[in-house]
DNA sequence: TAATATGTATACCACTCGGTACATAAAAAG
DNA sequence: CTTTTTATGTACCGAGTGGTATACATATTA
């Protein structure tokens, strides 16, 4: 593994284990076994670090989510298949998954927000599109597919964070369950 | 207004914008007009200063919702009233809400996840003791009592923070939704 | 009026922060 | 074999960090 790499996987590990604003880019460079300057060769600064290390994890996961979120006409089979992946992407990559979450509840002023801001635009827009391709099926959709996305993700991440404190087993039952208590909110 | 009290509030206001370790100790002395030396006299510590931040927030906050969340044979009608403080509530001291927060997904070994962490175990212990009272009712729920309080103040938090970015009212109407959807999570 | 807390200000501490100027080493290209 | 680009190390920068020693002022109490 070169250096370049070094300094990403132990980015995201301190950062996820101590918040960004809390890690040193002395400290960073060292557990790397890297001097400063060369992180500084590579990223620019530590935000550009910090956006180096939201690539590297929000490229994957859009593309595992974007293929399960593909509408072809059966709304609860498409919620389920997209849980599915985002707790599937939570336990492959648990770390990553923290940090992005700690960093979406950091303050709206903070650089830390600036950075998964547009990250999480995205996400918004995949779901946003799904509930509105849904729409055609669904008539009493109409207009809250803002609503719906938001919610949903709110879903996700709620149960997916007590997932990873190991106060629930993200296991196929609970999917099953979560989404199906999902669709009872549209129905009813 | 004291001093005391006005650094008190600006450390809430400050915190809740840019975070607790983006904010120096002497931005907020000269945010307070006060000296350094005073904040200190005051509270120690940054870290008292915080603590002293998040029990002006939380004491009521448990006050109110603990009233709202006694047990009387009637479930949804509790989880209606508990729901209508915390979004009540909020709506009061959003800056304060904001702040918990994010603090509360900040990094688990930080110092700032150490000060709410008791925090979060009072809210925690609350919501499990009201739904165990409500195992007598819903023999189903037994032994999902943990479950139930951890999803259902983590649903809260969502609509919250979706509340507190403009992206949704926190009405009656979703109020009454959202209690109404998390019953049919547990009946099935 | 004297003694005692309480509150506030000046000036400083050692340390860490993010970031950089500059020299050198290694490798690729001519 | 030389030149140029890429990569890494040494040593340093000014600014800001959380925190404090100490003196001074203002009340309260004896």
């Amino acid at each position: 593994m070169d250096n370049r790499q070094k300094i990403l996987a132990k980015a995201e590990e301190l950062f996820a284990a101590q918040g960004y604003n809390a890690v040193g880019v002395q400290e960073l460079a060292q557990a790397a076994d890297v001097t400063k300057p060369t992180l500084y060769h590579y990223y620019g600064s530590k935000l550009g670090l910090l956006q180096a290390v939201l690539e590297d994890g929000f490229l994957p996961l859009l593309q595992q989510t974007r293929e399960a979120a593909q509408y072809q006409g059966d709304l609860p089979l498409t919620l389920y298949r997209l849980a599915n992946a985002y707790f599937a992407f939570s336990k492959a990559r648990p770390g990553f998954y923290r940090l992005q979450l700690s960093l979406w509840f950091s303050p709206p002023e903070s650089e830390d927000f600036d950075a998964v801001r547009p990250w999480g635009h995205r996400q918004q827009e995949m779901l946003e599109a799904l509930f509105q391709a849904a729409v055609r099926d669904h008539g009493n959709m109409k207009g809250r597919h803002r609503r719906y996305a938001a919610t949903f993700l709110g879903m996700l991440n709620t149960l997916i964070s007590l997932g990873l404190n190991n106060l629930l087993e993200l296991n196929d039952e609970l999917v099953f369950n979560a989404v199906h208590q999902f669709m009872h909110g549209i129905y009813s």
